[in-house]
DNA sequence: TATGAATGAGTCTTCATTCAT
DNA sequence: GATGAATGAAGACTCATTCAT
């Protein structure tokens, strides 16, 4: 299998001066705008230079490489998105049930609102994704789904605990975009109130076989 | 999104005598077997022709261009897979709930066993999924899990249909890959059979929310 | 200290068409020519493929990287000329002191009718010069003047040898190019005899020391 | 050959003042330490003012390019060894000779001392070495070297006193590195020695052939 | 003076595709 | 049909130098 380099991602010096901060939040920018429009296999840094109005040698002041730029666009969606998860899914108002039933729901729209980057930047996943930066994230990423499933299947026996995390986890990494991807805005509510009611179905029974 | 070329990929001349047969079956071979063993971003004519044994310029000679080659590798184990599926999502002989367990597991048992096969030519999608001719292939399996679902969910208002078709699409061309990246030989299975109880707690629910 | 990549130099498919040998003579003629008129960190694959005529893809087609045309363009040179040193300091009709100081003179000499080729070639050394390849080379030129010097020192101590062979190699890589690059035509004879001079002073003492 | 640019390497101010001086002298040892541990080819300006923790800016005020530092290295070694050498080369209480084989083996314990940077500064010869400063240099070298012949030689043909400087000056500009290159510490007093017997006994048969 | 962000020409290398033999 | 040499556009990344603040 492939051989990618998991270079460092995210070195270079952070910019200190409002300037500076503009510069990367354009070029930040040019990169989501061409990945979107493009494609990941058109990303290149000459076009996010371009796009940005701005030199190649910039891009390389404060990105290490390529990657480090669909590195850091991956995560900042990803802290954002998470962050808002975090607050569905430690809810302490609501049960667990429905706190899942949301977070699915709020996931999948938040994915709707930027499809085409989203495919892109799951397109370009092999040239970021091995790394050790990912790896953290998409760890921080576990452990909040794991607490959350701690919580929700409390009395089931744990091997189940395991096997409801890593479903949980394919669902937010991989199904909320298939579902984009096929369903148009409207039905998107529609899939996800399926894949919601199919869960939580399964979850409430694991919870029961306890009892 | 980009503008990919969409170029033709089926033209060229299917080969009619044994010796051509041959070749291109040893390209095609080749062609995986590079796909497999490299990965998508190291797959090039060049080194299918050197794995075959064969010239560049025959490789052409049966395939217009690199997606052509990939469309084919992707829809060789498409029809495989399909003809599969089909046989036990069609067998009278057990209830419909059945045989989509035994399909859930049977696919992603199939799908396991070319995991690396797979993830590549899942990760070169971009080069040859925005075609006819791939379109054509994911309506053929659409029109058959549509028939299965519609046997299915015999009684259930017609809404029902196209969201579950779509849910079982899902499934058979995404989940079922996050299932074989993230699960060991061992828990594929265990994966597979929640993945199966709550499809099938699902789709039992739809039914009998009619009757 | 650096960090050389150490690749590979030799790879890449041996030409075997009349027509290839020939492409491949006009880029290491055009290599030596850049390299000689520009010097070495001029050397660049473009120039070399602009002034041969030829792509920049052909010259990867023989060459699988730039350093392995330097290394080419050395290895030539130092084929060539330590046959001819082989064949002096092997002569079996001339005493060793005076097959000594033909080799000395002849392959001043020799290096002075290309002294800038030499020169520009041993300031890329650090190119190709850490390669396997390389050490091989200076391997067999240690080698060829090891049996040299074991005749002409047969009756001296052996820890003498190393040291009479680590001199004439010093000489050999690089005295010879200080002579070429200080003295002019003219005078390179009367350097060469005057290093002969040297060495034959001190190496027929060291003889001597033992009888 | 290459058309080396020859920009002047002296123009910039001298800074006059404790801070600025201060300053040179912080980016000369930067610069230094980073020749010696990356080599020639990652000496860099930006390494060198990172290093020696001052802007790139602070480099170019006081050093007009990169070239200049490098030279300013050089120039640095040359002046502190030559007046070494000097002060051998023109001790009254030692015969000619005698000066003539400490100045050898000092010449290359110090250049032993220091073998790392020497390389890389001999590396990147090409980059300052074609400029008037460095020839200025050379000449006093010579001038050195030629009144101390001028004393060894007295009685010998004027013709050999040219030889003679040119042999000297080769071994103390390449020979000394290549021995510090090839040998290990214990050795190089064994070379160092080889080639002090080598010259002396040139040289005092050259003297003994005039008398 | 000092800073360091910005520039952009220049380097190596890859690879899909063509076409003369 | 088969070959594989030839092409050259494209891409990632570096680094000496400048100049506005």
């Amino acid at each position: 299998m492939p051989d990618e380099k998991n270079t460092i991602l995210s070195k270079r010096r952070r910019p200190k001066q409002a300037r500076s901060t503009q510069l990367v939040e354009d070029i930040l920018t040019a990169a989501a705008h061409v990945l979107r429009e493009q494609g990941a296999h058109r990303f290149t840094t000459a076009r996010v230079a371009e796009r940005a109005g701005v030199s190649i040698g910039s891009v390389y002041q404060y990105f290490p490489n390529k990657n480090a730029l669909l590195f850091r666009l991956q995560s900042d969606e990803w802290v954002q998105t998470s962050t808002v998860l975090r607050s569905i899914l430690q809810d302490p108002t609501q049960p667990p049930l429905d706190r899942l039933r949301t977070a699915i729901r709020t996931f999948v729209r938040s994915e709707k609102a930027e499809t085409d980057l989203r495919k892109a930047l799951s397109q370009a996943a092999p040239l970021y994704g091995d790394t050790a930066e990912t790896r953290q994230l998409l760890a921080d990423g576990h452990a909040m789904v794991g607490s959350f499933v701690e919580e929700m299947l409390a009395n089931a026996p744990p091997e189940k605990h395991r096997l409801a995390v890593g479903i949980l986890a394919i669902f937010f990494e991989k199904i909320a975009e298939s579902i984009c991807d096929r369903a148009d805005t409207e039905d998107v509510n529609l899939y996800s109130d399926a894949m919601a009611d199919m869960f939580c179905g399964y979850f409430s029974k694991l919870r029961s076989d306890v009892s």
